[in-house]
DNA sequence: ATTTAAATTTAGACAAATCTAAAAATTTGT
DNA sequence: ACAAATTTTTAGATTTGTCTAAATTTAAAT
């Protein structure tokens, strides 16, 4: 498997690929910052070797095959992310750059030993599960800040938007993941929330609300 | 810079392309288990980039822009090498070619952290010397077993061959770096060795001996 | 000093991955 | 339902890195 293509199998998995649904060229397009056209010739490519379906004009989805690529690729993925932060003490929001190289590289050992050095890790720094050797992975239970009941509260388990810029905001107000966050009330006029953490108060508005995620049980 | 190039200027390296020698194209093309016309290719492609001296029918030297650049290859591959030994337990016929992949990867903080985890190792599982992160590095003062004196005895600090099939044998007979080793005596016939290592006699070919150094005071 | 042999380069072709522009199919709006 | 808008595909071109086969240059041998 060349880069190229692990990288539009992780691609469509993200999209939904994995569910029965079809993924759009458009949006995997999209998703890559590359032309419709380019898409249309790889997914007849990884159609050809049964990493995917491919429909004209309807779009694609990922085979057995193709979701076991997947979920090979994001496994490795997340468990160099650990690592760079728990070994290497990378920072959350410089992670994903680094990881994106090493994710490519190709040896079994490596990632297993990796996985064992850090002691078998369930979640990435960003919340998101890590997939086992044997490609099964539970989702946790969790909801969007901008979803709960109000007033209500829960621990911060995972973000959604992954950019540094967000990452960042987040260090900044010394919102992280474990944390318990209280919601105190809802602004009705934009939906911005008074949330109480670490024993302040913060106003955050709704564009950060529904990238956040707490737990539920 | 591209995979390929990285290639290309690690093997000039190798070859010896940093004295002023020029390397062929042939030299560099069984090297790299190419063709001498791809060789011709490349070689315009880097000279245009300052990274070597292309002289037609002649060969190559790298510039010093082109030394540097091989310096820090090598520095990342020769790094991998020691953490996959130190921290994986990979064994020493295993890093290469795992560390063939991870020396592409594209980060400055990334390999010197990893620097830092390993506590700035001088010399890889090989006995190699490891570049330091502003290119310069002290080639230890060795000699191949095959140029000792008889009789005589020394440290054995490195292996030329590194070889997954030379590595084998030299652990299946429990040679090591760091252990000593005595020259009893040299058969004339064949330039075989009886020498002594750990408390036992052993008898080594002279293409085992020519390719085991020993450090030299 | 020629001829022969070896090494090197050039020319033209190919596969991978991408692009642009044009054509075809699908979806949307009325 | 049919024209317009959107999406998707096709056709042809480009770049990178490689190859083969032919031409050229350099080195070796007599």
């Amino acid at each position: 498997m060349t880069r190229a293509e692990e990288n539009y199998i992780k691609t469509i998995f993200h999209l939904g690929g994995n569910q029965a649904q079809l993924i759009s060229t458009n949006a995997i397009a999209e998703q890559m910052e590359t032309k419709p056209s380019s898409v249309t010739d790889m997914a007849k490519k990884l159609a050809d070797k049964n990493l995917l379906n491919y429909i004209r004009y309807k779009g694609v989805s990922l085979t057995d095959l193709g979701i076991k690529t997947a979920l090979s690729i994001i496994r490795k993925h997340r468990l160099w992310e650990v690592f760079l932060v728990k070994k290497l003490d990378f920072t959350w929001d410089e992670v994903h750059e680094v990881a994106e190289q090493l994710e490519h590289i190709k040896s079994e050992k490596l990632i297993d030993k990796i996985d064992e050095l850090l002691d078998f890790p369930k979640y990435d720094p960003h919340g998101d599960p890590i997939p086992s050797k044997n490609g099964d992975f539970q989702e946790r239970d969790k909801q969007l800040l901008s979803e709960m009941p109000i007033p209500s509260s829960g621990v911060c388990v995972g973000v959604k938007d992954t950019s540094a810029a967000f990452l960042k905001f987040l260090d900044k107000h010394h919102i992280a993941l474990g944390h318990e966050i209280s919601i105190v009330e809802k602004e009705a006029f934009d939906d911005s929330l008074k949330i109480r953490i670490g024993g302040k108060e913060l106003q955050i508005s709704n564009q950060i609300a529904t990238n956040l995620y707490v737990k539920v049980e």
